[in-house]
DNA sequence: AATGGCCCCAACCGCCGTTTC
DNA sequence: AGAAACGGCGGTTGGGGCCAT
């Protein structure tokens, strides 16, 4: 135990005058050595906090706003395909993070995924309790089985509500349509990305809970179109 | 106006893999 | 080869802000 580190390290939210001096810092010596980097700077940080600093807001390249539909889209299928592998996801999303793909995830898509859950589960009418659980785990089974063998990850995702499910149905924000402090500031590019057709997908994806043949259904976990999908997130960074 | 509950997100923590010496 | 330092990652927490009562 430190305890002369522990009392010299700033800890808690950025000020402006220590975020002018890291991104000064940086400029001058690069994105490396943040435990170097951090002394350098004077700042009263660890290497870590800087680095996390500057990946997650001070860095020019990050875009922030609010998610775009197609964002949304490559969310929540690579999620569904590759799990809680927030870097991974988010390399495929240009100027987003893991930290911020993670709290999105946890703030809207969760409570979309169980509502939809929910409702697939509903759609087999005339089930005793017991069956519908049975189904519901056969079909987690199959889903889980066909992901692994091809994509090479195991992902369990729980029916029941966590800790901040109540209210989830049905919440504050309905799926979509959020307010965020970052509004002003949705960058061009990825509007450019978005063609009319992918428009058109996403408004049959998000409209219902219906189980299209050619898109991502979340309620069976099947995936039609994985590969072509991997493909078109990667084109985002040519 | 006060208050309690909830949501959102920045920041931290702990672990683990990689790199450096 | 191995220990130490570094960097990356996923999970968790805390506080500010918003909203309903």
């Amino acid at each position: 135990m430190d305890f002369k580190k522990e009392e010299t390290l700033r800890r808690g939210p950025w000020l402006e005058e220590e975020d002018e001096r890291l991104v000064k810092v940086i400029s001058l010596l690069g994105e490396r050595r943040w435990d170097s980097l951090a002394i350098v700077s004077g700042l009263k940080r660890s290497g870590k906090s800087c680095r996390l600093r500057w990946m997650n807001y001070l860095n020019p390249t990050l875009k922030r706003g609010p998610m775009s539909q197609e964002e949304e889209r490559i969310i929540f299928q690579l999620h569904a395909l590759w799990g809680n592998k927030w870097s991974k996801i988010a390399r495929r999303l240009p100027g987003r993070t893991d930290n911020e793909i993670k709290n999105y995830w946890r703030t809207h898509y969760r409570k979309k995924q169980e509502a939809q859950n929910y409702g697939k589960l509903f759609e087999w009418r005339g089930n005793t309790g017991e069956e519908l659980l049975h189904k519901y785990k056969e079909t987690e089974i199959t889903r889980t089985k066909t992901t692994s063998q091809e994509h090479g990850f195991v992902e369990v995702v729980s029916m029941e509500s966590g800790k901040e499910a109540n209210g989830g149905v049905g919440g504050r924000e309905s799926f979509g349509v959020m307010k965020s402090p970052y509004e002003n500031r949705i960058s061009d590019w990825i509007s450019e990305i978005s063609t009319d057709q992918s428009e058109a997908n996403l408004s049959e994806d998000h409209s219902s809970n219906s189980c299209s043949e050619n898109n991502i259904n979340i309620g069976t976990w099947w995936f039609q179109e994985t590969r072509d999908f991997e493909e078109f997130s990667c084109s985002l960074w040519s």
